[in-house]
DNA sequence: TGATATTAGTTGCATAACTAACTATATGAT
DNA sequence: ATCATATAGTTAGTTATGCAACTAATATCA
């Protein structure tokens, strides 16, 4: 019984323990060795930017799945390092439309091909259709959780 | 082809974005309800102190996948609570091993039951082997990741 | 034995996370 | 038009993470 406590109390750490610790180390490192001063946390909004660039830093919170306060502060670093700039909503002032910079575009394709390349050494030995099988359980956590969300509140 | 690296570079969103994140804010918020005013990664500490008690901070870096510094003041922080005691090993001097008090051995049942909750409402709609596939997933990712590291260094 | 290297743990610094409380703008109901 | 409410974003406080540099204790080996 205890035991079948301690198996069911580890699948929090399968979800969220070794494996993304591993490859968010792992990536951070692969930026700091190319000479890529951004934190995975940063790259993941331009990540988002260079899909769409000029989102609301809203948007950006339901895009990256972090909250207000979080992405007002990523983006003030990002401001710092002139990757991106605020530019009020012309139609909303109480709207930040957030744009990327020259700088933020030059970094794109290194990046992504930084992360791929991560990607695919964290994924030697993996098959696609396990990466689907993933990908898919992922999702419906995420549903679960979130559907509860809302009925709860 | 600037497709299929945006394909790929969201596999890292997969393995560390939406669902654990999710399920990280759903376990917290289910301890705070319940009145337990302990945070995940303390928890996670816990946890493996409850299956093992008297681990060095060492033993507890490799078992929680985090580094000395974030043990040492997870520990700082447990100790502040009352919840562990760090203990000098009596046949090496710079070990602490860190012992569980009686009011955190009283935590066990209530947050494991919680965690337990919380997991089986996260995977409500998701089969047993899916979820023994991606242990499976992460677990090579995790070996893929770690080896290399070796190799590298 | 004594110099050197290794290991366990701590401290300082920067970034990031969540909560709660706040400001400013916009929307809606009367 | 006015007052209440909702929305976008910011600020403050606590905890956590990673890296680098540090101390103290132990192990190695010449």
């Amino acid at each position: 019984m205890i035991n079948n406590h301690f198996r069911r109390g580890e699948l929090y750490s399968v979800i969220n323990g070794m494996a993304s610790t591993a490859v968010a180390r792992r990536l951070q490192k692969n930026f700091r060795n190319a000479g890529l001063d951004i934190t995975i946390e940063q790259w993941s909004v331009l990540y988002h930017l260079w899909k769409e660039d000029g989102l609301s830093q809203q948007e950006l919170c339901v895009r990256t799945f972090r909250d207000k306060p979080s992405i007002t502060r990523l983006i003030d670093n990002l401001e710092k390092q002139s990757l991106v700039k605020r530019v009020a909503s012309p139609t909303d002032r109480r709207i930040n439309l957030v744009q990327l910079t020259d700088a933020a575009l030059e970094l794109q394709h290194i990046t992504i091909d930084l992360a791929n390349q991560t990607m695919a050494e964290a994924l030697v030995g993996v098959e696609k259709h396990e990466i689907e099988m993933v990908k898919s359980v992922f999702q419906r956590v995420y549903d679960n959780l979130t559907m509860t969300t809302h009925e709860v509140l």
